[in-house]
Parts: C-alpha cells; sequence; structure tokens
DNA sequence: CCGTGTGAACAAATTCACAGCC
DNA sequence: GGCTGTGAATTTGTTCACACGG
C-alpha cells in the first residue's frame, strides 16, 4: 500500500486506534463486527470509522460488517506495522531510564538499538542492558547504523540541538519527550508526548466545575 | 475567568504551549513579542494565535505586540494554573514508578498525594517516598480526602474498572497511560499518553520513504 | 507604519442519509 | 433486513484581509 497524499492526519492518527482495538477483539474471539459495534468500544460515530477504512479500500461486506482478522492485518499493513523499525535513545536521565526499561514498545516492533547521553558521568554505564554512548558518537553512529526514528529524552534546552543532529543524519522520525516546541524540516515525522500540557488543558475544564 | 462554552478543544489544547513559550521567553528576559515571532517559535501562523488569544480578550497592543509576562500570566489563569492540583496514581509497576519519579509535574502545581496497587506483593511498599495503598482502599481515601484527576498506570485489562471507580468517586480529570480506549461519563475529562500510538502513526509516513 | 482583533472567506473534518449488495 | 461505502450536507476549524488604535 502506498502513502495516498490526500488522506487527513486525523484518520491516519486514528487508525493505530481501530488496529490495537481490533488485536483485542480478536484474542477474545472475536470474527466480525460492524462499525457500530466498534464505534460503540471506542466512543466514535460509526461513519467516522467507515469513512476513515473507505480512503484506504474496501473491507467490509455489506449486511455482516468486517472481519477482525483480516481488518487488523489491513491496518497494519497500511500503517508499516509488518517491519521492525529501529531507534535511538538520546538522553539517559529518569525519563531516558524509564523509556529504556519500558516493555511497551518491543512487542509492537519498536525496537530501542542504542542510547546516547551528554553527561560524561553516564558515559559507559549500562541501563536496561544497553550501554550509553557519548551524544558526540550520535553522528558517527546513524553513518554506519542508520536509525529510522530519534527518542529525544533531553532537557528542553539541549532538545533542538539533538532534533538538528538526528534529522541530519537521516533520521525520518522523532518521538520527542522534551517539553519544548520542536521545529523539524519538511518530511521529518515528529511526534510530543507531553502528559504536562496533558494535565494544562484538562485543568481549563476542572476549574469550573463545583465540587 | 469563567470556563467559555464556545471555545473549542484544539483552542484549549493550544494555550499551554503558549504558556510555556511566554514562559520560556520570560527566562531569556524578552519583554514583547508579537504572534508573528511567537508563530516563528512554535511553527503556527500568526493568525492562529491571534484568534486563539480572541476567544478570551484583548492582551495585545496594536503596533506593538503582546507583554511576554501579562499574556503568560493570563493563560494560566484562564487554564486553572494558578491553583495546586492533587492526583492519585494507580499502578505502580515499571510505568507507574517511572511517573512516581517523574520530575515534571511537581513544578507544575501537579502534586500525586497518594499511590495505589492491586498486587499484593506491592502493597505497603514505599516508592519514591510514597506509601503504596491497595486499590481496594481506593474508594475509601477519596471520599475522605478527595482527588482533582486520577492517574491510571495499570494495565489495559485493568484500566477501564479503575476509571469506573475514580470517576465513582468524585474523580474529574483522568490521565491514562493504560494502552486501551477507556470509556468515561461525559463530564469527565480524558487525556491518553500513548506513545506506541504515536510511534504507530508515525510509520504510514516514515515507510513510503527511500532510504 | 506596525501589529492586533475580528468578521468574512475558505478549508477541513464529521455526520447524514441512502443506494447497493450480502 | 442489515450494514457497508460514499457523495452531499453540515459542522468545525483555519486563514485572510483590513479597520482601527498606538
Amino acid at each position: 500500500m502506498m502513502t495516498l497524499p490526500g488522506v487527513p492526519q486525523v484518520v491516519i492518527d486514528r487508525l493505530p486506534v481501530y488496529a490495537r482495538t481490533l488485536a483485542m477483539l480478536k484474542s477474545k474471539g472475536r470474527q466480525v463486527i460492524s462499525s457500530q459495534e466498534l464505534g460503540d468500544e471506542l466512543g466514535v460515530t460509526p461513519a467516522q470509522i467507515r469513512k476513515d477504512l473507505s480512503y484506504f479500500g474496501r473491507f467490509g461486506k455489506q449486511g455482516r460488517g468486517y472481519n477482525v482478522q483480516r481488518l487488523g492485518t489491513e491496518l497494519r499493513r497500511i500503517l508499516g506495522l509488518e517491519q521492525e523499525w529501529t531507534m535511538v535513545l538520546v538522553g539517559v536521565g529518569n525519563l531516558g531510564r524509564a523509556i529504556l526499561s519500558y516493555r511497551g514498545f518491543a512487542p509492537e516492533g519498536f525496537k530501542i538499538v542504542a542510547a546516547f547521553d551528554m553527561h560524561s558521568e553516564k558515559i559507559g554505564t549500562t541501563v536496561g542492558g544497553m550501554k550509553v554512548h557519548s551524544v558526540k558518537s550520535l553522528p558517527q553512529y546513524l553513518k554506519s547504523s542508520p536509525a529510522d526514528i530519534g527518542i529525544i529524552a533531553v532537557s528542553a534546552a539541549s532538545a533542538q540541538d539533538v532534533a538538528n543532529v538526528l534529522v541530519d543524519h537521516g533520521v525520518k522520525g522523532i518521538l520527542n519527550y522534551a517539553p519544548v516546541a520542536l521545529r523539524v524540516s519538511e518530511g521529518t515525522r515528529l511526534k510530543n508526548i507531553e502528559p504536562v500540557l496533558a494535565l494544562q488543558s484538562m485543568t481549563y475544564y476542572l476549574k469550573g466545575v463545583v465540587p
């Protein structure tokens, strides 16, 4: 499946949610599901699910619904989840160490292959079975071992510099945990993980609530 | 400032980004900034910034721009960030422990006041200076000490049960780290932190790239 | 002259509603 | 009869462009 230029980003962002839910349903033995039922499960409208899927093809059977296994496989193919993706981690402070020991990436085919830090006291140590290299060796490392994705877990002050190095050396996607708005070139995908921002927009609605 | 009903969620989600950037600019000594310059900093259009702010009032000076300090303070007030918010954490596995030791919440006024787990071997232990209670005592705890926000860091299988308990006992916002789409009642705010989903939508764009 | 604030114009996303097929 | 797939209608969100004030 090619990357269709016309598919909105919001649609792409929902596909992994569908895929994950289908995997869960399959593990429970469910074989067929309608857009209505899947929508109930996820809290979205059935029309949205059908419209989203229609960007990529026709996966359902009229009068019946979708084959859970088949649709799950199709979505994983569309998203490019059939291959393994390599990632480098930059920053092994508190956050970086938690990311290294996080058990959620590997089963989904996302593999951290190297870790880097700028602080001399961390370099050479081993964290979660992974040796920590100097960030100065990152360009050289990426030249000999290109990685698909870079994870940034450094301070806000250093994050843009790290992003520049990653992009300059062929990384095509960045998962940013630093609390700063990074600027990356066109053609580089950037996703931010920001629990604090999530809380800060939530409080707008909470403050009005009478206890 | 009241919670205006007509303000789109997307606008609310951008305000913390503006607030954070203004705080950074202020710490660098910047006193005045135009929507153009702020937009350049963040990668958004100046019109969007002005329109977003216009939902809440008039904060700028024509011909000059915005006072960095003043606009930052206004945004924090609008978002409800002048008060401290209390949070309970449920689940002290790998992820929960990382959340407990995360240093980013407290400086922004988000305080974890208690931690809970369902596994007997964890109950009674101390993690990051915080005693771990049985999740069975969560309802009772919330009755005597209401919390604003619940953080869910349990398995996907248990997350909905935990969310139900939190909502039933007065929690008005949930920050969910479990890889599952939770359903909560109207009037409860839910934000999901899902690095794996972020990666899985990113790969849609990466797979097409020629190396 | 510069940059805000804002209706108006435009674009994007969602939902509707129904023809078509199982 | 039930449910998909999809144009059309509607809603939501973004950008334009300019009157106005400093």
